[in-house]
DNA sequence: TAGGCGTGGAG
DNA sequence: TCTCCAAGCCT
């Protein structure tokens, strides 16, 4: 049926077999909650927020309970920051739970309590970049635009570019690689989905499963012969002993209080080394994710101070 | 544009 | 154990 082919015949040389990937697709696409038909676009934009560098499997037990509880952005802009970074939980990244809350805000004052559907306008928007603004106007809204995050950019470089990985990001080629692969309107939102799908659970980055790969008579990584690939493309990206780990350290003992502390509880949290505990809290206090009372002590942004010591 | 930013599961 | 990596964004 020509209705899944590339809409312009030229690129039709690209090669996916777009029959035999949503084929596949139809029989292997996870039941993800975020797929149901009755979502609305910012519950789907919860979930793209969510899943920025984070698994699915860490997804799957907070977002259910987070729309349920704040299921608009003026519903979510009217909780605190604290309530937010708490129902956050340990997803990681917390500036992003800021940062939705502030998206939020933002949707519930200029756009109506409405998720803008234009990929320029989202964009604007608080933690929204290309990625996500293209994920919301495609499977809120169903518009044919090209999104690329890292599954789609590996079955690319595999299956069309040979390439064992995508090479560095660059949204401008990596968006042209894309669009010319996009089928026509009604297709595009579920072959993006399709894509991004094979490269989650089968164009892996480690060990890909190519025997169940609906693509691979035609890959050209495959038809090269497999060629390896010559290891990670940033240096290995170390956690333990970091400022970042030390922040998440401090900000678990924050989510884990229901009053402020003092910095006496924060030292315990870090004890081995002052200097850096006190760059990770200054980081901290500088992103807006902790503030620091009149009276010294430490809290969650927006946090209600239900402390007796509290002044008031 | 390179590097900072959490967390935990898999190999 | 240790390395890699997971639906990125921002500066």
């Amino acid at each position: 049926m020509s209705d899944i082919l590339p809409a312009n015949p030229a690129q039709r040389a690209a090669r996916i077999e777009f029959h035999q990937l949503f084929n596949w697709f139809a029989s292997a696409e996870r039941d993800l909650p975020w797929r149901a038909g009755d979502v609305t676009p910012w519950q789907i934009l919860v979930s793209e927020f969510m899943l920025q560098q984070t698994p699915v499997a860490r997804v799957l037990p907070i977002w259910p309970d987070w729309v349920a509880r704040w299921p608009t952005p003026s519903a979510t802009a009217a909780a605190s920051q604290a309530d937010v970074l708490r129902a956050w939980g340990k997803l990681g990244y917390p500036r992003r739970a800021k940062r939705l809350h502030e998206c939020a805000t933002v949707i519930a004052r200029d756009f109506a309590d409405v998720v803008p559907d234009d990929v320029d306008v989202l964009q604007q928007l608080p933690g929204i970049g290309s990625y996500t603004a293209r994920a919301v106007a495609s499977f809120a809204y169903r518009q044919a635009v090209p999104v690329v995050d890292t599954n789609v950019r590996r079955v690319v470089a595999r299956a069309v570019h040979g390439q064992p990985d995508p090479g560095a990001p660059s949204t401008k080629r990596d968006l042209a690689d894309v669009e010319a692969l996009l089928p026509n309107a009604d297709q595009a939102p579920r072959f993006s989905a399709a894509l991004m799908e094979l490269g989650a659970i089968v164009c892996t980055a480690r060990s890909p499963r190519c025997d169940g790969c609906p693509l691979r008579h035609s890959c050209s990584w495959r038809l090269a012969g497999s060629p390896p690939g010559t290891g990670p493309k940033r240096p290995a990206q170390r956690y333990a002993g970091t400022d970042r780990q030390v922040r998440g350290r401090l900000l678990d003992v924050l989510r884990d209080n229901a009053v402020a502390v003092t910095r006496a509880d924060l030292d315990l949290a870090w004890p081995a080394d002052a200097v850096q505990r006190e760059r990770a809290l200054t980081s901290l206090l500088g992103d807006g994710l902790v503030e620091q009372l009149a009276d010294g002590r430490f809290a969650l942004p927006g946090q209600d101070r239900n402390d007796s010591t509290a002044s008031r």
